[in-house]
DNA sequence: CGAGGGTTTGAAGTGCATCAAATAGTGTGG
DNA sequence: CCACACTATTTGATGCACTTCAAACCCTCG
């Protein structure tokens, strides 16, 4: 591994939730046994129940999350970019991957064998409560996904996401580009792509939103928080808010 | 606080996977400042976004914890019972309880300041460790609740939960009695009252089950495995085996 | 016994899935 | 740089699963 490879680990490493505020020698024993590599797009990083020798940070790209039932159809569980960890939990799942893990679009990962992870884990005090607040970020997550699935129709449940996805923005008008396909979104939004197309011709009628491609421009982003809060339990701008560091698959 | 009580304490904590092989000084800490109370059905334990001082330990009965949505619907996010420790993550939430939480059936609930919980984890490195796994335990579960919900329809829902259920009982046939009251399990499986009314009519049709009230006859526990398998991408019976100890709301 | 919650049943409506086909968009080799 | 193939997206028509609203029934408990 050159030097130059070495920096951008560190770097990528701590922007990640997962490693910040790491003690020199702890971050220092993950990024000694880290490899970054580019991945294609298509690429199956590893199947489900596959032995989980490794774990993943992306320093760049788009992972797929994903399971296959046993009558063929499949859930994305999750969709991972930059500064995401997964597989990290298969420490506690016998080690094994839950899921499937496919690259969707062109990215620069960053591979770590999971021995190290258990070694810090049983040694690093810092580290666990790191992974604890990650893993506690992630099933506030997992629990709003659920609600959203419960309560939301479709047009909402794409708001919403939308929302999340410019809450960062102040500025009025916003304009926003859907990441990876329209069809991957759909699945992990817990609907079909037809479903997924006529929603949002839903939500262009309803909240005046235009639509280009992957580009969407919200005229009025207050609008589309009017039209998605009747049926959030979280109140806006909060759920909204708290969306933005999701670490932990 | 009495002796009797101390032990009874003592007890229920050993027996709860957050605590199982604390340290003596660790464990004693929390036995120290753990009171138990009962509580009558009815009763609110806590309001969404109230200052978390406590956590919860169920000795005996039934906890929902739930939230309400501004268009006035439910979403129940989980059922707790004994050994199941609830509003122990507020510590990640900015100290505010991020549910509400009612008590269904009367209960036996041990209660703990968080501040405990909070020193704990700075300290003992071993219930941190504990922590992240029951976390990671219910986030397994959490996963499986969003799949479910995603691609099983109302009976196979149902199907999976009495799976659960009797998965210990080896015996075949298996009868059951189902938790509280069917209204709650129907929105806790995210459907209507009705609905699982009528699912579970079609159970009765389909995979020859037998309901008397709340008391449920599973005459052919494959057949009913059977009727579940093809939308699960959990291979049976790990997905019915590996739910037995969810700790962690 | 009567009141009130929980449960079932019926009829009608809605939202999403499915199937099928048309259209747009993307990448490839000639 | 264009033609072709392939994939992603949209659109339409139809069906099914779940919800909604309403009423009846059932159970429990004061």
């Amino acid at each position: 591994m050159n030097k130059n490879n070495s920096t951008l680990i560190s770097e990528t490493l701590l922007a990640t939730p997962l490693f910040s505020g790491l003690d020199e020698e702890g971050l220092a024993q993950f990024i000694q046994n880290a490899r970054l590599s580019d991945h294609q797009k298509g690429k199956i990083l590893f199947l489900q129940g596959e032995k989980a020798d490794y774990f993943y940070i992306i320093k760049n790209g788009w992972v797929k999350l994903f399971r296959e039932t046993i009558s063929g159809d499949e859930h994305v569980i999750d969709m991972m970019t930059r500064r995401h960890a997964f597989g990290e939990t298969s420490v506690f799942e016998e080690g094994k991957y839950p899921y499937r893990a496919k690259v969707i679009e062109d990215s620069e990962i960053i591979i770590i064998p999971t021995a190290i992870l258990k070694k810090q884990l049983e040694r690093n005090h810092k580290f666990s409560l790191n992974m604890l607040s990650s893993m506690s970020h992630y099933r506030r997550h997992q629990e709003r996904q659920i609600e959203h699935l419960t309560i939301e129709n479709a047009p909402r449940r794409i708001g919403c996401f939308m929302l999340r996805l410019c809450f960062e923005e102040e500025a009025c008008p916003v304009t926003l580009t859907l990441p990876y396909n329209k069809s991957v979104l759909a699945l992990h939004l817990g609907m079909k792509a037809e479903t997924f197309s006529r929603a949002l011709a839903a939500l262009k009628e309803n909240v005046g939103i235009e639509i280009n491609g992957s580009d969407v421009r919200i005229k009025d982003v207050e609008k589309l928080k009017a039209y998605c809060r009747p049926s959030c339990s979280d109140s806006f701008p909060e759920c909204v808010m708290s969306e933005q560091q999701v670490t932990s698959p």
